[in-house]
DNA sequence: ACACGGTTTAACCACAAGGTTAAGGAGCGC
DNA sequence: GCGCTCCTTAACCTTGTGGTTAAACCGTGT
């Protein structure tokens, strides 16, 4: 057989989603192989079991994160450009997949060992380029004082919490469907300049 | 038997704890059973069936949360006071339930359904005094125009999200176990004024 | 003493779900 | 055509787990 695309890569697809919407937990490989169109044993055939193929699938979602947050606040733009260029691309990319945070931080919850694994051995990205970017705006008196963790901490934190409580903001701020998305768009326009005068001295 | 507190509470409290370390789908009721020194059928006799015990925990964790938050959003003091207040209580209130934040996430996205049933059927409860508050300071010029529920999103973004991404942020950013704590009472320190000046106009 | 109510238990059940097996294609080199 | 390897499958197995049952326990009122 093998329509198309390789089965392997099917089996992983499906399992994507499945997985996404569901969590690991209550994800079962039969509906992984039905969305797959084959065979539940075919599944063990190429992962081994229900695990790994969580592990494989929580790597690259995860892998779809962090790098470009990185790649983005190591670049050469200005500390300006970088908060901006964040927010824009990850209000995107977190429009186009609405189930990921929950996702990332259920799987986090449950098995918080697992990050570990995305980044090997190699601990954490540095963010030698940020930090001196930080320091020079603030020995020049054009910011407050701001460790490049705390930095990092509260851009993620607001870009990326809404999507991931979203079932409570629809309900606690009557935000829900298309209202998020006005809700999101608000947020593209008004993040970057709300961050950054946050910073002011 | 039915030593000191009533079975019925202990079950309560071990489900707590176990659902919140785990997560409902990979806690065994066994598990709960043995947590509270009772037999598995009691915790049968008493909730019917573990769904139902998970959603009574789930009511009580989130329970415990929201409306803490809406009393001083809603109370009298000023907009400057009660975002120091939300900021140091709820920085503390996670400090001791370090599972909560993940647990609550987790939840919700495998049944966003269920924070429908926390608020029952009166929406969520309203901020036209907070709502207010931020009319008058841009009315008067000492804040830029913010929708309130931007607002209440940002607060509470900035004092959660680090808590239930903690895995990664300890992995991220090298901080862990005390460091944690450090970087919390860092945050403590410096968060209302970095949200009220990213507001300034 | 005794019966009765709410508790509590050990033993048991049913079944879903992950995982295994052994056999059948399907393409390919020779 | 034959055998070889890689895929793929239907059918089966096993276990863990939520849930049930029927009996025992125990304090209390009479």
């Amino acid at each position: 057989m093998a329509d198309e695309k390789e089965s392997r890569q099917r089996i992983l697809d499906a399992a994507h989603k499945i997985f996404l919407r569901r969590g690991t937990a209550l994800a079962r490989t039969q509906e992984i192989a039905d969305e797959a169109g084959v065979n539940k044993a075919l599944l063990h055939y190429y992962f081994g079991s229900k695990q790994k193929l969580a592990e494989e699938v929580f790597r690259g979602a995860v892998g779809d994160f962090f790098p470009r947050l990185f790649a983005i606040l190591q670049g050469d733009s200005t500390l300006e450009e970088k908060v901006s260029l964040v927010v824009d691309h990850y209000l995107d990319f977190l429009s186009a997949r609405p189930y990921l945070p929950g996702y990332v931080a259920s799987e986090m919850h449950a098995h918080p060992e697992r990050i570990r694994a995305v980044f090997g051995q190699r601990g954490p990205a540095p963010v030698t380029v940020l930090r001196r970017q930080i320091e020079e705006r603030v020995a020049f008196g054009a910011m407050r004082p701001i460790a490049v963790e705390q930095f990092v901490a509260n851009l993620v934190a607001l870009i990326v919490f809404p999507f991931m409580v979203r079932p409570a903001l629809a309900m606690l701020l009557q935000v829900e469907g298309d209202r998020f998305d006005a809700f999101v768009a608000e947020r593209k326009r008004t993040l970057p300049e709300f961050f950054l005068n946050g910073l002011r001295p």
